[in-house]
DNA sequence: GACTATCATTTGCAAACGCAATTATTGTTG
DNA sequence: CAACAATAATTGCGTTTGCAAATGATAGTC
């Protein structure tokens, strides 16, 4: 018998968006939501990328993401700059405000996640983490067959 | 060396995202958010709930789901119904039309899971959603825990 | 049994979001 | 090299979201 309550991406979702509401209020203190947080985290990570790269790398869509960039621009986070020699990309980096900020939230980050995690071996959260990560890499292989199924569907209906 | 990518919950909401990401694309066609899905399959589950217990089941914030719970309502796929001899509270179920719906759809949240985690061993998958639901609970407890340090912060910036 | 506190839901409002269309630039090809 | 296709980012627009305030209803208190 189905139970939504025991489905992998129930489970997963209450988690997720049970974390990320603690977390921002975490350090809603600092002036900083939880997506600028994910894109500052993930520029000190890897700098100088570009916005289709940041969008992947933090899954936020690109059209929110680019407003995001916009107003932490704004804020004096990050800097958002045209390339010379390819114009229709450009470059997103921290500023020096931007990386101090984030430097400072990081270590509430990794604090956070310890005490979340705490209570279980360490081991079961390496490998959860493993798991979490081959998972990801084949939702994009499955994603053909998703849409698929979707035509298929349309097809039969369209009959 | 702290990484995002590397983190639980970047890690987490990534696969969350994208699996509700694909998810909601397959059920589209069928004139159906995902956000109504959880909400018809919880119910499904169990039914007669009050507002503030389905927000609890589903991790959606109450005055939206409040919202949501009347476009479906209109839609005529739940009924909301105030309770006589508790007047303040709404009981919330499926009609035979949402029933019949959440029905056809179910099979697809069964497949699309399946399809999702195939490659892994279903013993890990187990395991998985075990740390998960127990995560989840461990998260109530810390709750208070976060709280103190955001008041601690608060505080200490006062002086 | 009026007064206040508490509980459950709804609503006002501004911000965030996602899709589709648009703009800007570069790449291709006949 | 002109026309067209492809790529990257932005913007228009309607929808969804979440917080806080308001509403409606019940429970306790003196």
């Amino acid at each position: 018998m189905y139970r939504l309550t025991n489905s992998f991406p129930y489970l997963l979702n209450r988690v997720g968006v049970r974390m990320g509401e603690l977390f921002s209020r975490r350090i809603a203190g600092y002036g900083v939501t939880l997506p600028m947080y994910r894109v500052m985290a993930a520029l000190w990570e890897i700098g100088d990328q570009r916005l289709g790269d940041l969008a992947a790398m933090t899954t936020i869509e690109i059209s929110t993401l680019s407003r995001l960039i916009g107003e932490m621009k704004r804020r004096g986070l990050v800097t958002r700059t045209r390339l010379k020699d390819n114009a229709r990309t450009v470059a997103i980096n921290l500023t020096p405000k931007g990386r101090t900020l984030v430097e400072e939230l990081i270590p509430i980050a990794i604090h956070f996640e310890e005490v979340a995690v705490r209570d279980f071996p360490s081991k079961n959260i390496l490998d959860l983490k493993t798991v979490l990560a081959e998972i990801y890499q084949s939702l994009n292989s499955i994603e053909p067959e998703i849409e698929e199924a979707n035509k298929a569907r349309k097809a039969a209906k369209a009959k």
